[in-house]
DNA sequence: TGGGAACCGTACCGTACGTTACGGTTCGGA
DNA sequence: TCCGAACCGTAACGTACGGTACGGTTCCCA
């Protein structure tokens, strides 16, 4: 940090091609090597010198922390319509929010950021800590929330504050699988592991948020595929 | 790691006085100043000689560690009686869990050890991520679990699977509190807060995996302070 | 009262690593 | 063809910090 970068993540412009494979290069040995990056490991990694990286990111400081502001750039996905929006589309929203999000958090990718960032976070000045949270949980937060409000405004969802709605879905989605990734835990989330886990986060929001009428169709319904539904004794 | 400690942390015994003093030390530090400590500060802090920290922890490693151990040591508390479960005592059991884990979730000093250890775990090895999950995330879970499985046995919950309804309960208690955290995301949870989301997670909770008859009741009731359940649309 | 163990405070050593400097190469434009 | 900018690879510098050594003080015990 410090003094002002010179050409690249001062303004936020565009990086050269060049300067985005060093990044992907320093993203890449931090996921397979960890937080203790030296700069002559970065240089020798991306094939390039340590003065480049200098006068490019300023200082160690800079170069670790230019992929997350890279990665978090690009984070910025298209908004969900909510127009003609019926049930099935709302859960199939919801489903599809989960599924990206948990795709997101247990990537490699996000693991190694999120693990710079909290230990920049730690080291008194923060920056990085704000700037994953704000590409992160709040971004995803104002993203969904738009969906949600259509959802009321159409009478499928029933809530008086957003943030609160949004939170509930967030701790149904991720449940402890970022800390444990963070800690270190082996916890390989395959495609249909996602898929399965986005699909019962949407049910349970749903019985959660759902009004009376669609819920209690469901209720009549008792799928046995997803979690946390009541059904009646088996025996 | 490496060479063995001569004195304490090596089986685990009892530490002298002395020595919790000067890991409570340690901890205060981390607390305040983050993870980036120097032997010399904490030895200054502490008000002893680094002679006898490496004495005592064997090397750095293992002088940041032992507090970690030392603390994670401390959380065993009392298992819950699942004698004379009724739906009420249920519902206070479950509001019990959920304020203390939330206490000590968004402690100082959680916060600060889960940093310490997921900087260690980015850092090839392990150790204390292992040990934080084992005396976080999945210690609350083998306490918790003997009390939901006493709810089904009372007829109060339904559920399949104990590990899937417990990740639901720690994911709508933690929600995203733990990782703005640890992202510096300033969160001062007071204990009235604490107190309201712990009831607004068990009461989702048992939303979704109470029984029908008690969830039926809580419908007709339609409570006002409780997130998250349907109540007819007031307009 | 003497002796030894434990420990504090400080000084010291060696090295790893952040940062800078420099010679050599490539490449695009006049 | 020449010039300069950009960059690579390597070497050099300075310092911060992990780890050790040592003299001085306290305290326990015979």
């Amino acid at each position: 940090m410090g003094i002002a970068a010179t050409t690249a993540e001062a303004g936020g412009e565009a990086l050269s091609e060049r300067q985005q494979a060093v990044l992907d290069a320093v993203l890449a040995l931090m996921v397979e090597q960890g937080g203790d990056l030296t700069v002559s490991d970065i240089a020798r990694r991306a094939a390039c010198s340590k003065e480049t990286l200098y006068k490019w990111f300023g200082d160690r400081d800079g170069i670790l922390t230019a992929p997350v502001r890279w990665q978090a750039s690009k984070v910025r996905a298209g908004h969900y319509d909510s127009q003609h929006l019926d049930a099935s589309a709302l859960r199939q929203s919801l489903e599809s929010f989960a599924a990206n999000w948990l795709a997101v958090i247990s990537s490699g990718t996000s693991v190694a950021l999120n693990r710079v960032a909290i230990g920049q976070a730690a080291s008194g000045t923060n920056d990085l800590g704000r700037i994953v949270l704000a590409n992160g949980r709040f971004a995803i937060g104002e993203r969904l929330k738009p969906l949600l409000e259509a959802g009321r405004a159409a009478g499928l969802l029933a809530f008086d504050d957003t943030e609160v709605a949004f939170r509930t879905f967030f701790g149904l989605v991720g449940r402890d699988v970022q800390i444990r990734l963070l800690l270190g835990d082996r916890l390989a989330l395959s495609e249909t592991e996602i898929a399965a886990d986005a699909k019962r986060a949407a049910g349970q929001f749903l019985a959660l948020y759902g009004n009376r009428a669609s819920f209690e169709a469901r209720l009549r319904l008792a799928p046995q595929d997803e979690g946390g539904l009541y059904r009646p004794p088996s025996s």
